[in-house]
DNA sequence: TTTTTTCTTGATTGACGAGTCAATAAAGAA
DNA sequence: TTCTTTATTGACTCGTCAATCAAGAAAAAA
């Protein structure tokens, strides 16, 4: 029953399960037939729209970002003023979304592969940049020359509290991530330590 | 030739293989083979000393942790002053010796092991606990109630700026991460943000 | 209708890897 | 010397997995 136009269909079914898989393995040591499996499909078949087990993962790395960005582009669209954008943005990162354990085994999974991939590396480097410059735009206006330091100091924070937070068992404390990372920013821009 | 006494040399020529070996591939997907052959034994008695692969890799993050443990204690014993101590705690992590890229690869399979290896779990736990109390006991001193937060987000940044610097590619700005770290230090302590 | 294109899979191949085992060899104990 | 313990490995088992291929089936085109 070859329905026409399947491609997408099957790319998107394959994107969703691979990170599902990666999610449930922990790891990137997931097989082709798996995935498959649980998107409903003959490994034989992945392999025909992907080309192989590479493209499958890049797909997903591509995914996964790509909805981290429209979580932020979201959060930004309303928030009005400097101060508010920043706190969007900082939020944006700590949403249960991102604390999906898929999600989470996704990223650290991703970090991994930022070491032997250039793709991989060329994502990551353009995630980085994009939070960096999203800080910066509201920054600049606030703090001026402070700004570049300041961006650096949260964006550091927003992944290391993201790591510490998505490592930890218990997610009682779940909105302690952000929490830290809102008080760094009213640091930042001059408020006393408290 | 059976020398009497190999097994702890040989498990520590396993376990520095271990970690070269897994600096080379950048993941876990090494073989015990391989590790067994750069460590000059058969891949049999590897498997004699450890059972298996996974508790190979868990002496790997032992042995990582303890390089790191012995790198802040060092630091340690020299510095005198709360204030030279917290220096002293946050600038030995971000020695040259973490940022080799063997190391650095340790780390990140690290967190990723964390995930669904209980063992993995409590060590990294260790580590994070040992942060956290290296800086509180020094903090506290200084700015009494604030210490609880801040050395949360120095914790936090630490994790985050290695995160971003292991993954940099390039290593110009290596001393950047050490002084954004420096500079939360100095805005804690009650300076302002510059 | 015939042909071509798209979709799909079972079966197969070829390779690799973890863990086991039997066997060898040396050193110390009895 | 004989026995036991420690060290060591080559060979083997058993399983897995990525990737390929030939072939079938349905839609669309000719």
């Amino acid at each position: 029953m070859p329905k026409l136009g399947m491609e997408p269909i099957r790319r998107a079914a394959l994107v969703k399960a691979t990170i599902d898989e990666i999610g449930a393995v922990g790891n990137l040591d997931v097989t082709v037939s798996n995935i498959a499996k649980r998107a409903g499909m003959s490994s034989a078949l992945a392999h025909h729209y992907f080309g192989g087990k590479d493209q499958i993962f890049l797909a997903a790395m591509r995914h996964t970002l790509a909805i981290y960005a429209a979580e932020v582009r979201a959060a930004l669209k309303g928030a009005k003023g400097h101060n508010a954008r920043l706190e969007a943005v900082i939020r944006a990162g700590f949403t249960s979304t991102n604390f999906q354990p898929e999600v989470i085994a996704a990223w650290l999974n991703f970090y991994v592969l930022a070491q032997t991939s250039a793709e991989a590396h060329r994502l990551l480097r353009i995630y980085q940049e994009r939070l960096r410059s999203n800080l910066l735009y509201d920054l600049r206006p606030l703090i001026g020359d402070c700004a570049e330091g300041a961006a650096a100091r949260l964006a550091g924070l927003i992944d290391g509290l993201y790591l510490r937070q998505g490592l930890a068992r218990t997610q009682a404390k779940q909105s302690d991530a952000t929490a830290q990372a809102l008080a760094l920013l009213h640091i930042e821009l001059g408020g006393r330590p408290q």
